[in-house]
DNA sequence: TAGCAAATCACTACTAATTGGGATGCACTA
DNA sequence: TAGTGCATCCCAATTAGTAGTGATTTGCTA
């Protein structure tokens, strides 16, 4: 069979984690030629000029610029979008990436997201319920995180107490989360609060 | 110059991570050896056996194993010891290793820590005041923490409801904090819960 | 402009959690 | 051995939160 050459583009702020990427897929066979990146632009620049097949990005540099990346996508659609994750991430971030690469995956779990560039159905269905909470939606779990009854939540609000209720109903249905330990840790996992603002 | 080689042991999982690491320390001129592990036992084992010199650790698989970890620090003081880290960490946590290397860290600076073995001035003061909740509140604020009511953390700890409530009087009292939300912070923060397994 | 989603408020019935008292047995240690 | 902390269990009174249902106003947009 004949191997084709893939062209990655590497967006991965730790060199560490670049060489490991280049040590597991020298030894994987396939034909991979890695360019390293520090920019969406140049990332940009490089599909402009038809230099990569493929590109690796760690999400966390997209998180604040999200259209700039969505317009690279849609003027390349030709180009696979990978994610590679060292903990977990948001739903909606990781939706616009065609796969995920954990950073604790295995050499041949790695090897297979960097191949079958055809092969399109590669999971990432993630259905997308995942709706944003409102902007009072999330005034309120806020609040909820940061321990406060019903009644003190509707203080600081100024709402009732009614509307504190119905605003957690809503956003337990949204999430599928009850507790109030889920949704502080949908929200440090969403980034809805840092969690170094909410540390004793 | 003569250059003594250095045995590293590498307990870190994730593969991406190690074969980074493999491949920076193989280009620093450096002689480096290094051991992949997969547990603590399998360290003290090496550790017994005098087949390192440095240990380079994910924390977060010493998360739980405190005890464990500072034993086998004791009992071979001349292993220095570095933390490895992704993102953020417990300041107590950290406070057990000598050095610390993060992902993001460019080569040199990677190289630096592994070498220069003699001259440190070890802060190995591991202030151990993490003795706060005793092991039964700890599986109770676990179980808080996954949402479950009191009568399920009953049921899952084979306890009655009352005990439940009582650990939770005692878990509230010692830290202060009363919000399930606080306790997750609390639990995360003092890595008592891995972030990643709570995923809802 | 008609429809929709968000934000607000309200009621009832129900369930869960908190608070503040107890008690017992066990293991460790000063 | 007396004291301490831990784990277990119990009760009663109170407070807090949930589930289900329904309503009004406002602003955006198809």
């Amino acid at each position: 069979m004949n191997k084709p050459s893939t062209n990655i583009v590497v967006f991965e702020p730790s060199l560490i984690v670049f060489e490991g990427i280049s040590n597991i897929i020298s030894k994987s066979g396939h034909h991979f030629h890695l360019i390293r990146t520090d920019s969406l632009s140049e990332i940009q620049n490089h599909a402009a000029h038809g230099r990569f097949d493929l590109a690796i990005v760690n999400p966390t540099l997209i998180q604040n610029k999200n259209k700039e990346f969505a317009s690279i996508q849609k003027n390349f659609p030709a180009i696979i979008w990978v994610a590679l994750v060292y903990n977990f991430f948001d739903h909606n971030l990781l939706s616009q990436f065609d796969r995920i690469i954990n950073i604790t995956d295995s050499a041949e779990s790695i090897s297979k997201q960097l191949t079958n560039i055809s092969s399109n159905e590669n999971h990432l269905s993630l259905e997308d319920e995942q709706e944003l909470l409102s902007d009072r939606e999330i005034d309120v779990l806020k609040q909820i995180i940061k321990g406060f009854s019903n009644k003190e939540i509707a203080d600081h609000l100024n709402i009732s107490i009614h509307t504190v209720i119905s605003h957690r109903k809503n956003i337990s249905q949204k999430t599928g989360i009850k507790s109030q330990a889920g949704l502080t840790i949908y929200a440090i996992s969403n980034k809805i609060i840092l969690l170094e603002d909410y540390k004793n």
